[in-house]
DNA sequence: CGTACCTTTGATGTGAATCAAGAGTAGTGG
DNA sequence: CCACTACTCTTGATTCACATCAAAGGTACG
């Protein structure tokens, strides 16, 4: 007679990384699974900290930071339910390269690394999942390069839209920034003064609606090209 | 009776990816390498190019880079014998986000994508070992982020004459640049002038001693402490 | 309903890019 | 071997995008 699903093993099953995993496997990783409530503010782990496996998000946001030496912040990426993060940390012997803080509310996950490099080793489909989830970082990133390298302030900004809006496939959008412009700008390597003069610039050229966080894009093409 | 080593074998077998693999496997490999010889200048692949395969430095040089759009570039990664690049790209349907050029004369591997893929099916340590490698570049990318994003044009010149000569355990090093520094400056997102004042500045404090492509670091520490 | 943080707006500062020109330095071919 | 051509590197003057500093609303939440 089967056990009910716990809610803890629903989330496990849910991950992108276990689709198609039979249910022993999920069974096996369930042991090496913790759930983290997490309040607003909370630190996850720090730069510098040693791996211990992964996370992946429930409820909530999370921002993965680099800090700086006067006591600032680099925001590189801001993560939301479904997403999972620190994977890459566990293949080295390296300590955290950045620290991880909760935006908001919320619950997560930890896999534990030993459970999982066991599963890995039982299940070569596991390995392929993870390459190709780290591919995609490692894509991710060398966009972010090029953007912090080889666009204007102005340019970042048409860009994250554009993303956010899903591409400028669609005439019109309607965009909703996932959290405060003060991050929004710290992930784009902007200050708050610059995103905020920016959006103001692409306000008074008619290419956006802006309204707290909500932000009208009235001609997806239009916006596009308004900087090569 | 076993054939003699051919040199692409010798070739193969030293990579650092297939340290532990038994030779049959060596063998499966070999059937989908191929050698290409590489004359100054020569483009391996350009931004855009679908993936087949990844490569692996025999000998020379060759840069990663981003193309701009007034014709210029950024230099990400600057590569040379017993490197490779390009694993991440075999593992999603996207097109290669940089370009490969080779900075010298040289000869490179291709090892297959299908040959590689078929392979790690069957062992999983290939697996493994890519993870590994990918995960230090996902690491090395991040800390070129915190270097664009958060250090200035001095601290990031420092920072890589101090990798160069492999950390500020020393008391003193004798650098050599691996390549012009035109690209150099570019890999370090800087200007050929800006690079050039700040090599100047360095100079005239004492701290580094400049001729042509060799640079002299009679004190590590205190090139270190230089900046904070 | 007040306190703390976000956001905007303006004035000023600055690090590094750009523009410009000259001085090596190195490959090429006669 | 030398002259020719083409980079590469340096040095100086100027410009510019964005940061910093400062101060005044807004907004949200305890």
């Amino acid at each position: 007679m089967p056990e009910p699903l716990s809610h803890l093993q629903i989330a496990l099953t849910s991950l992108p990384l276990c689709r198609q995993l039979d249910a022993l496997e999920i069974q096996a990783l369930l042991r090496g699974t913790r759930e983290l409530a997490l309040r607003r503010g909370e630190i996850l782990f720090s730069k510098g900290d040693p791996s211990t496996g992964f996370f992946s998000i429930i409820r909530g946001q999370i921002k993965l930071a680099l800090p700086s030496q006067q006591g600032g912040e680099k925001v590189l990426e801001i993560m939301g339910p479904g997403q999972s993060f620190g994977e890459a940390v566990m293949f080295m012997d390296a300590p955290y390269p950045v620290f991880a803080q909760a935006l908001t509310e919320g619950a997560a996950l930890h896999i534990s690394k030993s459970v999982l490099f066991a599963a890995m080793a039982r299940d070569p489909r596991l390995a392929r999942k993870m390459l190709a989830g780290m591919s995609m970082r490692l894509h991710n990133l060398i966009q972010d390069v090029e953007a912090y390298t080889l666009q204007s302030a102005r340019q970042r900004l048409v860009a994250y839209l554009l993303q956010r809006a899903g591409g400028a496939a669609q005439a019109s959008a309607e965009v909703q920034l996932p959290t405060s412009k003060t991050v929004i700008a710290s992930r784009l390597n902007l200050t708050p003064e610059t995103l905020s003069r920016v959006l103001h610039s692409l306000s008074e050229a008619g290419l956006i609606v802006v309204r707290g966080r909500h932000i009208r894009v009235p001609d997806l093409p239009k916006l596009a090209a308004a900087d090569a």
